[in-house]
DNA sequence: TTCGTTAATCGTCGATAGACGATTAACCAA
DNA sequence: TTGGTTAATCGTCTATCGACGATTAACGAA
């Protein structure tokens, strides 16, 4: 029983819902801070948007800070390194990564 | 509503599963092709492990062809190709793609 | 043909996920 | 203080997931 493959399964787990994805993509274009305004771009009610939320902030893949009455919600990209570990290692099984020449053909 | 993230959703839904992820591991770890193997490493009911193997081969992130009374299962990493981008463009939100420049995507 | 092997499917069960409205808690401004 | 805003939590419901044993289907060998 690997446990970095739980942990590898939380973060996946985290990414497996398309308004979980969208919160993360409005994240991403948001330089500052956002905080209510998600609840009105995922078109969902605001309970279940704060439920979203906590799912990623439990796997550590967004950060949220008390600011006034608002919370400032941030990506926390590294956290998803064993998730994109993994597929790396996946896609690339016996080739070197980007931009590296092969240095053995496989015949 | 994106489509895509729907798509997105359904390999880390995938991917959201420690058995499921080791069995990827053993895929990968076998040159060839493995059949019943699979049931015996992973410790779950045969019943349980033809499951999982159908939602990887749903997302189509493995194949199975049937070789005799066996069947032939095998890695399709390049399934993974929409995760891997999303992830990669969390991690590197203001730089450029390894190699390739941004291209603007409407959602 | 019949037998043994392999994997998919079926039926069932308990646990978890996801959605919602309602409520609560915390904060700033009057 | 009171009132308005924002986000978390609670309670409830349905749907899906994950596991299992049992059964079925397909195939090769005897």
């Amino acid at each position: 029983m690997s446990n970095r493959d739980i942990e590898i399964a939380e973060l996946a787990k985290a990414l497996a819902h398309p308004a979980r994805l969208r919160i993360l993509r409005l994240l991403l274009a948001t330089p500052g801070c956002i905080g209510g305004d998600i609840v009105g771009a995922v078109g969902l009610a605001q309970s279940t948007v704060s439920e979203h939320l906590r799912i990623l902030k439990v796997a550590g893949v967004i950060t949220g800070e008390i600011s006034g009455p608002r919370i400032c919600y941030a990506l926390n990209p590294a956290a998803l390194q064993p998730l994109a570990d993994f597929i790396g290692t996946l896609t690339a099984p016996s080739a070197a990564v980007c931009c590296v020449p092969d240095e053995k053909e496989i015949s």
